[in-house]
DNA sequence: CTGTTAGCGCCTTCAA
DNA sequence: TTGAAGGCGCTAACAG
């Protein structure tokens, strides 16, 4: 309640009641050892009557750094980045940051806005999963704090990032559905301005090719943004006559989308995808889901972001890839193979 | 690259570049309108030129007032947390003000430590989901900053909180486990230390009071703290002779334990519970799902903050109490009532 | 229209 | 072991 605009105590006053200086007050509360026992008490006592608290904004105008980083991130809803914030904090605190978020709502444009208002409030660094392909804002950052990307490479940029192994992940699940016998498989996928859409897309490919099979190209739907999009585009594959025997999904939203559309049909064929989600396995359907851990996506890039600030004064380190593996599980009943169609739903 | 501690230009800089003095840019960068055009121009050109950002923490010192505001929740991954943030943040954004994500990851005695660090970074208020059911540290925050709480009611603090019909959902929930017939109806919830935990059995009771059915107190679990112990429990209840015709579980995390028991018992009774949750309604589960905007409720707990920052050189207003409504969700199929017992599943 | 002075709360440096 | 001076970057309040 005291707390008008710049109320509250301050280390003089702290030292007015402990008679001391402010000077002292400071000593005793960075466990400055300089200070006599009494003093020290006689401090801490004060402290606690007047209910002070060091106020860390001068603290870090004084020493330059604030001890915070920040990450900015497109969609805290989603699971993705919620774990992989997790991450960021886990690692952050343990070395004493504080990690400052920011959330883009999925609209792009606002990105580089947060991101500025960022650098404003003074964070040492930033972790970024870049919402579109435009990375320009993050050059201009770069002037100013050292840059980590998550999830996506840099475009144009030097400078670290931390990847998943979207090629792999995609041509191992393409490939397991392959192996069951499946040749027509549809793709769907988020827009191929992002990295992981065309790489995914790549995977995808290289299994048809290293199976000899030619992808139909009608099955292809990109740009899929969200469950709901990708529930209609799922929605007409499945409603050809000459339709998918099973689906390849580029990220949970999408999974989500189709089988939302699996399920109104009254069908199902088997469907891979990239990310495990919640309650997959007690789905009852034949899933072939990649994969990976997506806290240690941001242990990672917090790592790398921190080893960068405590090199700032010497050379800087030559730009990093690092990646996250990736496994893929499967869920449900055997796949019936192509043959059998899609199944009426139990 | 430039910032190593302390680097970067300032208005001192700029002005030099620009031949005026920091006040002039100072003047201009806050759109102050009694500068001449053309010294305008120059002084943006500088500013564009070197690449300056403004120091919002030196400004915030001199201002006092960071523009902060806190939110502290316990664990992100969860949807219910992360679309409070969303709410909050929306809020937030519109009144300028920016949001700082604590997460205290599970870890109950985390909290005051975290309350602390924003306390000493300057937020200029708190919203808070209390972990625990101490709320000690809440009340010496309330010193500084103004408090809201989310999702849990004050214990012995005087503020503002935004709650959900807790008792309210629970009752209606249950009751239409009754009104289908259920009389056994088994009770899988969060510990009792929580107000939601206490508050969702109330509800329950009183359904069952008000249908003249008995609850039997040994399908009653409380203290449940994850998925993985809900399902333990739930598994321990299905597997006895006099087992539940049907469960209730008080939210999300518990509920998904509990699916997951059924699954592998390879059985399904209706299930009620707290908290609608992605493809819930593909489950196939006779489900009826207590649901309500988790976003709304971070909206308004940002609304009250806001509000009481307003009014901080006035009279505070006295504490309110906000109430987000709650609305019942049937999924699946209709429940074949308590006389057909567990059933296969499909 | 523009500049000077002073100080937000803290800490580094130097002196006692 | 303690204190005084000065300044981090910025901006109100007062000149001019």
């Amino acid at each position: 309640m005291t707390a008008r605009r710049g109320g509250g105590p301050t280390m003089h006053d702290v030292g007015k009641l402990a008679q001391v200086s402010a000077m002292t007050v400071s000593r005793v509360l960075k466990n400055d050892p300089g200070v006599s026992q009494a003093t020290r008490e006689r401090v801490f006592a004060a402290v606690d009557q007047l209910g002070y608290r060091r106020n860390e904004t001068a603290r870090s105008l004084r020493l330059g750094g604030s001890g915070m980083i920040g990450l900015v991130v497109t969609n805290l809803a989603n699971p993705f980045y919620s774990r992989l914030a997790l991450g960021v904090q886990e690692v952050a605190t343990e070395y004493g940051f504080r990690v400052v978020l920011s959330n883009s709502a999925e609209q792009v444009e606002k990105e580089p806005g947060l991101v500025d208002g960022l650098i404003d409030h003074q964070v040492e660094g930033l972790i970024v999963v870049p919402a579109g392909s435009r990375q320009k804002h993050l050059a201009d950052a770069m002037r100013h704090v050292p840059v980590v990307l998550a999830a996506r490479p840099p475009a144009g940029l030097d400078t670290d990032c931390v990847l998943v192994e979207d090629f792999h992940g995609a041509r191992e699940a393409t490939a397991s559905l392959l192996a069951e016998g499946h040749t027509r498989i549809a793709f769907l996928g988020n827009p191929p301005a992002l990295y992981t859409g065309t790489e995914r897309l790549r995977g995808f490919w290289a299994a048809h090719e290293e199976a000899g099979v030619e992808p139909d190209n009608t099955l292809i739907r990109q740009g899929l943004v969200d469950a709901a999009t990708a529930e209609q585009a799922a929605a007409e594959l499945l409603d050809r006559a000459d339709g998918p025997t099973a689906l390849f999904c580029t990220n949970n939203r999408i999974s989500h989308g189709a089988i939302r559309a699996l399920h109104k049909a009254g069908t199902t064929i088997p469907l891979a995808g990239f990310d495990d989600f919640e309650l997959s396995d007690v789905l009852g359907l034949p899933l072939t889901l990649v994969s990976y851990d997506a806290d240690e996506i941001g242990r990672q890039a917090a790592r790398l972001l921190i080893d960068r600030l405590d090199q700032r004064d010497g050379q800087p380190p030559a730009a990093r890839r690092v990646t996250v593996p990736t496994r893929v599980i499967r869920h449900g009943p055997p796949s019936a193979g192509p043959g059998a169609g899609p199944r009426p739903l139990a």
